[in-house]
DNA sequence: CCTACCGATCGGTAGG
DNA sequence: CCTACCGATCGGTAGG
């Protein structure tokens, strides 16, 4: 028994500590993405901020588009998870309300990676990251098809393609008016959601 | 008459060499910023494409934050200009309308230079440049106007603050979804533009 | 011997 | 206006 076991927590923990220690990388290197972007923020304040040496990052992810890459991974599988964790039974319209609302709360919160420029290297190397690539199909299944019911029963609008109410939802996780709105210090970090999630939903034109 | 008006055209020739070369920088800036962003944009690259010395480049422009504030101030310009280019009989509702396509018509061109980021050396250069300032000011107060008088007839909704407002139709000009709809190529400038519209005045919510 | 990690430095390139 | 070049800092990797 002793000899079958006893090498099970052995490696079992050295495999925990390198895990723990990614995760603790793919935090930081999420919310640095947050603060400043892909291109600015660098890989050996990456290092100081986990608090390890930058040639020990490099044992673990192999450039610094990888290392960004995991961090979108990252909040693709809490997108997913949160989905997840919706009621079933809810209509979907309300569930795609909830899902923004979270998004919105992710990104005042800082910790909402921002999208990568068009002409990004980090954009072709995404395009290429069959792990990311995989979540973010999955989270696009599952809001396509709460989309399509919701447009099917009446409670979202039927005159836009489903793709372009996927797009619109994605985009509002980096909506720069939350930003705005925050730093002018008006209203308080709930009011922003609403106020943007009625500009979403609802539109700009009067009811 | 000789001696009065002969210096003059001379003078005039040579500043008007210097502005028509400052056009050629702040233009070649412009649709750089558009295409890649601050971060990404490098002063050799502009030199490169207007076909000029780097060090000429800075006999004009004495950093890269104040060569991309020119282009910011061009654009704010050309938003000025079309803002008053509109028919001053048209209602407010209208006119909104108006400003927001152009503003997606000017991006899918390719010269609408990409917000800087939050933490950014740009955005700190811009909140000291005056002539930004005053431009953005200027804008802002022209589209503020219509806001509240939309409001006021009924036709934007008066749930949300004309600030709310005003930062949403800003915010368009840098939609995201703008490009993903390009890149998926399914659909024509044109209706990407119409499409986008839509969600931004109507909501995604059916009406 | 291995792993994990460090101090130091690589080749290139940024803004100026 | 250009060629040449700087202090610094980038992403990435050497030896120990």
């Amino acid at each position: 028994m002793n000899t079958v076991t006893a090498p099970v927590p052995k490696t079992s923990f050295k495999a925990q500590m390198l895990l723990a220690r990614e995760e603790a990388i793919v935090q930081t290197v999420n919310r640095l993405l947050a603060e400043k972007g892909f291109e600015s923020m660098t890989v050996d304040e990456v290092a100081a901020s986990v608090g390890i040496a930058k040639a020990s990052l490099y044992k673990h992810f192999p450039s610094k588009e990888d290392l960004a890459a995991a961090a979108m991974v990252r909040i693709m599988k809490r997108t997913q998870d949160f989905l997840d964790s919706l009621p079933a039974a809810d209509p979907p319209m309300t569930k795609l309300r909830a899902v923004v609302r979270w998004t919105m709360e992710v990104q005042l919160a800082g910790e909402m990676p921002s999208l990568p420029h068009q002409n990004s290297t980090l954009r072709a190397a995404l395009m290429n990251n069959r792990a990311y690539l995989d979540r973010l199909m999955e989270v696009s299944n599952t809001l396509g098809g709460w989309i399509q019911v919701a447009q099917a029963d009446g409670a979202m609008s039927s005159k836009l393609p489903a793709i372009v109410v996927l797009y619109t939802l994605f985009a509002r996780a980096c909506d720069p008016v939350l930003e705005f709105l925050k730093v002018g210090g008006l209203y308080s970090d709930a009011q922003i959601v609403e106020l943007v999630l009625s500009t979403c939903f609802d539109g700009l034109a009067a009811r």
